[in-house]
DNA sequence: GTAGGAGCTGGAGTGCACTCCAGGTCAAGC
DNA sequence: GCTTGACCTGGAGTGCACTCCAGCTCCTAC
């Protein structure tokens, strides 16, 4: 199964200027082409994609991703190296997420406070209204 | 309890650029001044940065908290869109920490499948050096 | 055969959030 | 009184990750 770049931008949410993009910066290798030079993505080419939104969506940066995409190339000798990099960062997601938990505290604090001011000004008004 | 430039950068983990910035856009007020014309910051303005900065953490958009900021301006009058804000925000964090855990398991994955290759690889080189 | 639409390329432009810089002021310590 | 260091200002520069554009080719449908 074959994709044009539309359908590659559409099945991995990516715009067809970024997989562009992706490609020229060597994030992905550049796809087939058909008779007329247009590109053929794969159902390969669309799970590497895919698995390249995760590490984009987890805040990983393009150049890392990219020294990721290299060693892919280079084989298993290099399997290592990819394994620490995942590592490394499911590390840093997990703090990640630690610290918007924290911060989430911090909204909740905030947000309730903005309840119990509005509770109080809804009850002011009830009894301006009863007084009227 | 006032602080200087620097040390209020160093209380809120913003670089002192950082902070002259903040107040060019309107995030924060403009300090206090010390007779020499350098800027003082008391334990309020710490604490506005301080909220400031776990709104960034979760990646509120600057322009945002600068809405946010304006609000805070014009009294209580614009609680009610204040608390929306930090509402609408809440659900978008809560979001992004459920995609977080999503790719954490596909993280999870792969880390796994390269912890299995190795474990094969190590098996195979046992096997070498009993064989030779 | 021609109009329209998808896709192509190389290169320029954008938005965001800082970050850096030159040239100056000010107060303290020697 | 002079050096030093922190701080000041307005404005320019940076890095990232796209995003857009002009001018072209190719295929399809009428």
């Amino acid at each position: 199964m074959t994709y044009s770049i539309a359908q590659a931008a559409e099945r991995s949410g990516l715009s067809i200027d970024t997989l562009r993009y992706y490609e020229r910066i060597g994030l992905v290798d550049p796809p087939a082409r058909d008779s007329g030079g247009r590109r053929l993505y794969s159902d390969n080419d669309l799970a590497w994609l895919g698995f390249l939104t995760k590490l984009r969506t987890t805040g990983m940066p393009i150049r890392l991703m990219r020294e990721y995409a290299q060693l892919r190339h280079k084989g298993s000798a290099t399997a290592g190296r990819r394994k620490q990099i995942l590592f490394e960062h499911r590390a840093d997601v997990r703090q990640r997420i630690a610290e918007l938990h924290a911060c989430l505290e911090v909204l909740d604090c905030k947000i309730t406070n903005y309840a119990e001011i509005e509770a109080k000004m809804a009850g002011q008004q009830l009894i301006q209204e009863a007084s009227a």
